[in-house]
DNA sequence: CATAAACATTTACCAATGTCAATACGTAGG
DNA sequence: CCTACGTATTGACATTGGTAAATGTTTATG
């Protein structure tokens, strides 16, 4: 089933899948299972520093981490703890290599919380 | 200015206007202003409750406050605290009508928020 | 191997948040 | 008016979550 690789221990809480739930919040309520998944993803979304990593990261091909912490005014291990939210919620995907650690958005994912808000 | 009628004490703490920031989060790095805005709105859809309720919302033309406590089996506070915070970030317009209180989700927001994801 | 560099984890602290009981507020009907 | 009903607000409580110091882990380099 071939799933794109998962470095350390930042792997999807959620299923490896790429979509969150089965269509729109718009056409039918979601039930609980459906909330919670998603509501995990939007947590993710919710804090202005995870933003502007994402948005640090989702604007360029990848970033390394070490790039992160001048950007945002935070700490490492701030900065490791964000890019584990954002990793778990499936939002950005990390590759380690050699001492570095290497960020990417997944489109995909992203594509998938558009959906799953009515597009 | 025609603003859309905001009953009692739940205007949107953001701007008025229905985009959320300048482009796409995919585009070009945040600022932090535009973080704090955008994680906020996050912040209202990171609750597992009020994503089914404002699913419950969004799927119908309007719902009153008092068919939403059954449903997501949460007490009448409980219920108006979630409202409330959905309203405020523009995601859902209320309206009383003698004593009810009617809930619309805001489309255009949702377009704004898919937007600032990539969209 | 010893050391340094980059990152992860643990721990602790404080702020923010979801929840409901109690209460206040506003509206409709008698 | 008075009462009942729907909703909003307040207060209290437990839980979650952002932050960084200290420490652990892994990798490159001499």
């Amino acid at each position: 089933m071939a799933k794109t690789r998962q470095p350390n221990g930042t792997k999807p809480a959620v299923a490896s899948r790429d979509d969150l739930c089965c269509s729109s919040l718009t056409e039918a309520p979601l039930n609980e299972d459906e909330a919670t998944e998603l509501g995990r993803v939007f947590g993710a979304l919710s804090d202005p520093v995870r933003l502007r990593l994402l948005s640090l990261v989702a604007s360029q091909v990848e970033v390394c981490s070490c790039d992160l912490e001048a950007p945002l005014g935070r700490s490492q291990p701030t900065v490791s703890h964000h890019t584990r939210v954002l990793a778990e919620a499936g939002l950005i995907v990390g590759e380690k290599r050699g001492r570095w650690m290497w960020w990417q958005a997944d489109p995909d994912r992203l594509a998938a919380v558009r959906k799953a808000l009515g597009g």
